[in-house]
DNA sequence: GTAGCGGTGGCAACCGATTGACAAAAATTG
DNA sequence: CAATTTTTGTCAATCGGTTGCCACCGCTAC
């Protein structure tokens, strides 16, 4: 059967197999690399690559389909043959090859993230969280950045799109539009956002403000600035229309401040508006901006909180590092990023809504940046 | 040929070619999902999926294969069929099936980075310049962590190795051994730890040391603690006989204490142990212990740097918010991981040294926890 | 005794791209 | 103009799993 003992050329293609005894084809003595003399001792299996289901069918005397299944459907295959195939991959010290599985079914046990910025603390959390949930359900992540650039941030995810099985997407630059777009291809998550018609996970700001301003409020001062950050966040305009809210149900002033970029040396240049503004208390889009505000303050002689607080958001590594430590509005930046894997998760799996808005609780972190006012 | 007469069915499997005018057998409209009344309009390619190098090869009427070459091999095809099909590709908004490249070639165009902890800030740098010099080489990064233990640490290697062209090991756990053996696999480059027969990328630690302790007796400082690491830990290793050797040379005496765990904690911990050595200046293993430690001596009434210079290891994200702001030697992190990244690129396309240790530079970073001691 | 039936296992067709071998066409040369 | 070399394109096999369909097996039931 299959004799392709052709001297060279003319394989001999599906010859005829006679019904019942022809073996595998595989048999053949084949070797992919047949110009390079590595000399494959057929049989043993020795050479590079790993042990295939091939192998594994070979050593159990079953046909490989019947290992695909043992090894995938439980169930599908008797106990008996269950058993020995088993034996046999383990003593082959077997691991299916994820491409191979992927290119029939599609799956690929992978999920992408994209953030905005590698460098910026806030995703250090979401990260963690996504990586640990899915490492938990045997699910490899998959980072990315965009570099800030709604243009690199698409191309990227149609590059990640190829190859995971769903996608996060933290605090997106791009259109709606596009999101939505990649959302019909394969699952998307989105964080810090809300996207119509997109699974979305969204802190619940209005909480920790309130507990925020509400704390202010107690401490006396009558006039807070909001020192937003950038345009296209999302998230920065529902901080402020939250600060803004509170407020007004606490009948205090707010003003809003704009800032150059939402880093430290952003939070410094915003200092020379915030004390512009008269407002002894200053609530920040961002840990970063509250930090770079506080210091320049500082070297300017200026108290915090003895004649400023500052109150920050999110909670970042290091928020604790500073003198005072930073009192700031915690957002749940781990649960996001893990009730995102969750949620891509449960869509692979079990299946949910195709449209849904968790709101994880955010809640105010006291610590030593806000306070009363010292009159002196 | 390849009668299979079965009765109904029979989708007259890889019928023999006529050489000459047998179309592809692709033109068979045989669905996969034939059993889903999905109503595959055929030939538009409208449906789930995206097109593949056949669906160009029919709009540019030439062959499959044709096509893989003029899109993977430069040169190999004429400019006019080049073109027709680029144009083709480009109408059908084509994207090659990295799944299908990475069956027959292996190439996955993927690069494995495992980190102990994700929690632990000193890797988030490496975790950067992984990431974006992988992104400029159009190297897709999956990111996984090990938890601390070695056996989860050679598991999760194991599981990457699958899907990865090559792998960075960030201050690994696991045996030499082991190490070597997945290194006999796939290209592998180890971060923080020297390994025979590995490629490393290690910083240079003796420089920053050296200045370190250089500025510390120049400040009139006799005696110095070192805050160890984890015992299984090789960088703490060389960072004591780092510390060693440059008090020798600046004939300071030197002692050697030890930490619980690694962390904020631990640093606080260690003060105890501080204290009672009648060190008046101290190096810590990492920035964390020493964050930890100067709380805990400023929290019982020590001044930093008055009575007690500190000084850490890394400059992690952070170490500045202190006050006052810790002294460190800097380790070049982000220059690790991007170093790692681009020796393994190198292995992978040109072709390199099989083991080579890279030694990027340390720095002392001076800020306000070391200085002169004070007395009163 | 035979029809009916659920449980098992095998066959072969895929998934989409790559590549060695080779043939046809084109370009070069004598 | 024929012989030879170089391009350029085609064929078919292959990577390693998955899965629809069918055949066969041993049982029970009528």
């Amino acid at each position: 059967m299959t004799e392709l003992a052709k001297p060279d050329s003319v394989p001999t293609p599906r010859e005829a197999p006679t019904p019942r005894e022809a073996p595998t084809p595989r048999e053949a003595p084949t070797p992919r690399g047949a110009s390079t003399p590595r000399e494959a001792k057929n049989g043993a299996r020795e050479g590079r690559g790993n042990a295939t289901i091939y192998d594994i069918a070979k050593v159990a005397g079953v046909n490989p389909s019947t290992v695909s299944r043992a090894l995938s459907k439980p169930g599908r295959v008797s106990v008996k043959t269950q058993k020995l195939i088993e034996d046999a991959a383990a003593g082959l010290n077997y691991h299916v090859n994820p491409f191979a599985r992927a290119l029939p079914t599609g799956r690929t046990s992978t999920l992408g993230l994209i953030v905005a910025d590698i460098t910026n603390p806030t995703f250090f959390d979401i990260i963690r969280g996504t990586e640990s949930t899915a490492a938990v359900r045997d699910y490899t992540l998959v980072l990315a950045e965009s570099a800030e650039s709604a243009v690199t941030e698409l191309m990227t995810a149609r590059r990640l799109m190829a190859t995971v099985d769903g996608l996060i997407l933290a605090s997106p630059r791009m259109d709606d539009d596009d999101i939505r777009a990649l959302a019909r291809d394969k699952p998307v998550v989105v964080i810090n956002r809300e996207v119509e018609g997109v699974l979305c996970v969204v802190p619940d700001v209005n909480k920790g403000i309130g507990e925020a301003v509400r704390s202010l409020a107690a401490h006396g001062h009558q006039k807070i600035a909001f020192v937003a950050g950038p345009p296209q966040s999302w998230m920065s305009g529902r901080r402020w229309e939250g600060v803004q809210a509170a407020c007004d149900w606490s009948r205090l002033e707010a003003v809003r401040l704009e800032s150059t970029k939402p880093t430290i040396e952003g939070g410094r240049q915003a200092a020379r508006a915030v004390r512009a503004s008269g407002a002894t208390a200053v609530l920040t889009y961002n840990d970063l901006l509250a930090i770079g505000l506080m210091q320049e303050l500082q070297a300017a002689g200026i108290e915090v909180p003895g004649q400023i607080s500052i109150v920050g958001f999110d909670d970042i590594f290091g928020a604790d590092f500073t003198t005072p430590p930073l009192t700031t509005v915690r957002a749940p930046l781990r649960q996001s990023g893990s009730d995102a894997a969750k949620l891509l998760l449960q869509i692979l799996h079990g299946g949910a809504e195709d449209s849904f808005v968790v709101q994880a609780e955010s809640e105010l972190v006291i610590r030593g940046s806000s306070g009363p006012l010292v009159t002196r």
